[in-house]
DNA sequence: GACGATTCTGACAACGCTGTCTTTAGATAA
DNA sequence: TTATCTAAAGACAGCGTTGTCAGAATCGTC
């Protein structure tokens, strides 16, 4: 197979006999051009085959079409269906994505992400949490004047750059099952204290608890870091209670199966002994034994639409797009009515 | 805080006093600068916080510095880890990186994929089963003359143009394993017939059972399709069996996850009523019970060697690089000696 | 038929950089 | 001294596009 050459918009003017800069507007959809004219030069482009060259726009252009998604990577799972979405959106809208991990513990960060914004020329930003937790790194942004969307920041950030989840509120939808349930010992594993908003997943909790009137035994809130490890740790502790608690709510899911090792391991079972219920479906939580009940993000959705607030901030689009979008419970079988 | 503009090569130029083209010298390195000027521009550099515009390089020069990774999205796991090594090692080597997503079932997979290789520019490729098994995709970019280099083939590609892992080799020692823990009536699933890559595993089944003498009985290899609930149905049929396997090798994790589930549900306990070991070392083997022994790829290092390799030809540099890494068995608690 | 208004089209600079070629200045040789 | 060479630096075009502005063609109006 002979080499090919990908066409320039040259050869489009070339082949349609008009010049470039009518090609660039056919190309953009700018208004005044004939549609004779438009005829021929899209004929020229399927013929041609042609694909606008992405970096030569983005230089010539006064706003480029390139955006980034920075994250840090504490879960795979997270990101990668974050990234899905936004990846998606952007495709359809012609946009570039530049994926940035940036270390979160890393000395000299800022200095880092200040030398990333300025390499690539962004149009905006796509912030996921850590990084839509930390000051620093906002401020960073903003004194670039770049767009930005933050993905779940505990932040007091404006509905206009921010997409949320309703954490709180299915945290909440979360304990009233338990509750319903027949369990009033319920105990709650919090996250990592730096993940802003995983404290929604615990006020939450203590909505429902109020609601219903029993009280919080801060005995059986504990304090975790989101792995397994540190979920075990604080399951350790939890069951060695005498009075124990026939439930626990873990803020993730992770944590949540360092519950059940425990549980296992001192002969209790789930869900009969106790019930467990964790926070993030991630894969895994359809494979434990038994699969656990949980809550559900739709990730690929936060993504995308992030990426459709920015594009649309970025375009001027005055439209306002909602801002929470809604996770749901996922019923399995790690919750056991008691009486 | 005022808003911040990143400068150019011109600004750095006109601080330095000297013109474009000799900071353009300083920032590649190029030969025939005295020092005494490399200092007055690395010091107007410094002092402007000067970043190079990765766009505009690529646009001027012959090579661009951008490479990209396809992939599918059959698992978070795999891609993100891949994905990280390969971004890690572009930094360091301070080129970017496009992350392409292309839906391997989609019609007009070829005509997207065209598409995006002609609008980025890339220098190179770097490719993820399926589609380094996919001969059609390769012709494609063989087509464009781009170099690539393709991550587990299961094609016969020259060494230069690919990375692999020891799954063969790996698997035999896995199976060898199983042996020496007294079983002989040892089970197979296969995993999912278009990854190319994952059939080498049971060919290291194989080659063990084939040299410990143990005759193997098809009856007990089974074709999986790589997800939970193909797993789950493989596991149906293996322990129905008047004649049950011992142990069963699962050639990866998600489907050894179905058997353990399966097991549960008969009534059968891990590992005292029978041995199940996975592949992948996928994040919630270690948290399901009990902990799975499996074998672990060395993801980010395949990444990282990817890239390397791509950039050292590209570069034209002539090192030949190692082209096979070595994955590990990771032992956990899914494995009990029998008589 | 002449006029301005409107629609369409194209020339050309600009985006920020690299590649090629030329110029300059200093060193070396005759 | 002058010619010759070489290392260092610069001028300028070009990468593939968009933005600005000016020009040409068409239209409606009187």
């Amino acid at each position: 197979m002979s080499i090919k050459k990908a066409s320039t918009i040259q050869d489009v003017a070339n082949k349609a006999k008009v010049s470039i800069k009518t090609v660039s507007r056919v190309i953009n959809n700018e208004p005044n051009v004939s549609l004779e004219t438009v005829k021929k030069v899209e004929t020229a482009i399927d013929l041609l085959d042609y694909q606008p060259n992405a970096f030569a726009q983005s230089l010539a252009r006064s706003k480029p079409k390139i955006i980034s998604l920075i994250y840090d990577t504490p879960s795979p799972n997270y990101i990668s269906h974050i990234m899905e979405g936004v990846l998606a959106y952007c495709y359809k809208v012609d946009y570039e994505v530049i994926i940035h991990p940036l270390r979160f513990n890393e000395v000299g960060l800022m200095r880092s992400a200040e030398k990333f914004i300025k390499k690539s020329r962004l149009a905006g930003l796509i912030v996921t949490p850590p990084y839509s937790d930390n000051v620093e790194f906002i401020k960073l942004i903003e004194s670039f004047d770049l767009p930005k969307v933050l993905i779940s920041s505990g932040l007091n950030i404006s509905e206009e750059d921010s997409i949320k989840t309703n954490d709180r509120e299915v945290s909440m939808q979360m304990t009233d099952y338990l509750i319903s349930n027949g369990h009033k010992r319920i105990a709650f594993i919090k996250g990592h204290p730096t993940h802003l908003c995983i404290n929604d997943r615990f006020k939450g909790y203590q909505d429902a608890m109020n609601r219903a009137g029993i009280e919080i035994d801060n005995s059986i809130v504990e304090n975790g870091l989101n792995s397994l490890s540190s979920g075990e740790q604080c399951a350790e502790r939890l069951l060695s209670l005498k009075e124990r608690p026939t439930a626990i709510f873990s803020s993730n899911d992770e944590m949540a199966a360092g519950v059940i090792k425990v549980a296992y391991r001192n002969g209790l079972n789930i869900p009969s002994d106790l019930s467990v219920v964790g926070f993030d479906d991630s894969p895994m939580t359809a494979m434990i034994t038994p699969p656990l009940t949980t809550v559900k993000q739709p990730l690929d959705a936060i993504g995308e639409k992030s990426a459709e607030k920015l594009i649309d901030k970025l375009e001027n689009k005055e439209l306002v797009r909602e801002s929470v979008i809604n996770s749901n419970i996922i019923y399995r079988d790690s919750v056991k009515k008691i009486n």
